[in-house]
DNA sequence: TTTCTAAGTTAGATTTGTCTAAATTTTATT
DNA sequence: AATAAAATTTAGACAAATCTAACTTAGAAA
């Protein structure tokens, strides 16, 4: 199966939809691919043609397992070259992104898994996802939730879900990042914000927004 | 300056044909490109807008100093992605090319230099061509001729000028590479072909076609 | 100098991915 | 159930890059 870059971009905002909210929606794809939603039908019309996703006038979209498939292989290259940037050229977590989101695009299966063996097969990118094996099976994620809904105070940060550079150069001042331990002081419900502390350094209050997209563990 | 995929391959094959033949016709340019001169003359004037090229109707195309720029800065992205698929993920050098014509498209000046020092800022990449520096400088080539129109007996391999994974395939089941030394051994007037022999292994005759695509210098 | 041919250009069409505006369908609300 | 609001689709248009077919120009040959 030959695509695009567009239907490439289209199959993985479908997966990455899938996987966080309920049902795919024309409106939530553009919303998440910046585009419209006429843009989109015309896109649906096309992936349904090439049997990538399940798609019905007015009912939504779905992913097909040959669109799963084709989702995963593009991720994996995604988050491989994430890899690189941040483990051999020595970027920041958060510069990787956008770079990456050209260099996914470059299919070779050679280059893909001579790149993973180059990096030693990493199992996680430099936001705490997991990477797809070249089969496209992806190891399980360890059971974690979001800092805002966490039942312990003791926590360990273990991934980011968005990877916009201002949130990833914010977490960055604040000195959390990947692994980070933390505690949570209070929650203010009000604005559901929350006051956390890290190690020994002093208090300080992050957003619900923010919350949100910090994953964790208890520790 | 923000170019397409086809304005920058428009103005790669441009920069090649200006170092390589007298002038850019359009037909040629179509040639180079696997395109139709109709197309050539359409792209003409768009990057004639853009100031990257000079362009008169029927009068022939030549890079502007700005279209010059250009051309260096891709050719540089290209050779560094081609060194490092032969160093890093141990490539060999006849599958480089076409990967190489993806990656080159990702324009990130700061992950162009950050691939560059990882590399070692090499000079040269995997087919003997010079890689511009930062600046789009580029290192004299030595002097270099190619093995057809060679003055002396004893050479040494320099560059190869087609990048065509058939030539390269050839010229490694030959046992030709960077660095090899040869031996002319004769030279046949009929169909311009050579006998040449390396080391000490038998001598065997390659055809013009060959020869003139191999950089020498003598040794 | 005229004429012919190869090279180059224009005109109009096509494909991909997008858009706006209008029409339609679904869903939520009274 | 009727109607309003929101979501979705259709229709028609556009820009980029390309093509074919027809026309024009430049330069070589006579």
């Amino acid at each position: 199966m030959n695509l695009s870059v567009a239907e490439e971009n289209y199959i993985k905002s479908i997966y990455k939809l899938e996987e966080t909210t309920d049902g795919v929606t024309t409106t939530g794809l553009a919303y998440e691919l910046d585009t419209k939603p006429a843009s989109v039908t015309d896109m649906a019309k096309k992936l349904k043609e090439k049997k990538l996703i399940d798609y019905e006038k007015y009912q939504g979209i779905s992913l097909t397992a040959e669109g799963k498939k084709a989702a995963l292989h593009i991720i994996r290259r995604h988050r491989l070259w994430e890899c690189f940037l941040v483990e051999k050229l020595d970027f920041s977590w958060e510069e990787v992104h956008e770079l990456a989101e050209e260099l996914e695009h470059v299919r070779s299966e050679k280059l893909t898994n001579r790149l993973s063996e180059f990096l030693g097969n990493p199992v996680i990118d430099p936001h705490g996802d997991p990477i797809p094996d070249a089969q496209g099976k992806m190891g399980k994620q360890r059971t974690q939730v979001s800092l805002d809904q966490a039942r312990t105070k003791r926590l360990e940060v273990t991934a980011v879900s968005d990877k916009s550079t201002a949130l990833l150069e914010f977490l960055t001042a604040k000195g959390i990042r990947l692994g980070t331990q933390l505690e949570i002081i209070e929650r203010y419900e009000f604005d559901n914000s929350i006051e956390i502390k890290i190690r020994n350094q002093p208090a300080f209050t992050i957003s619900e927004q923010v919350s949100k997209n910090i994953m964790v563990r208890p520790v």
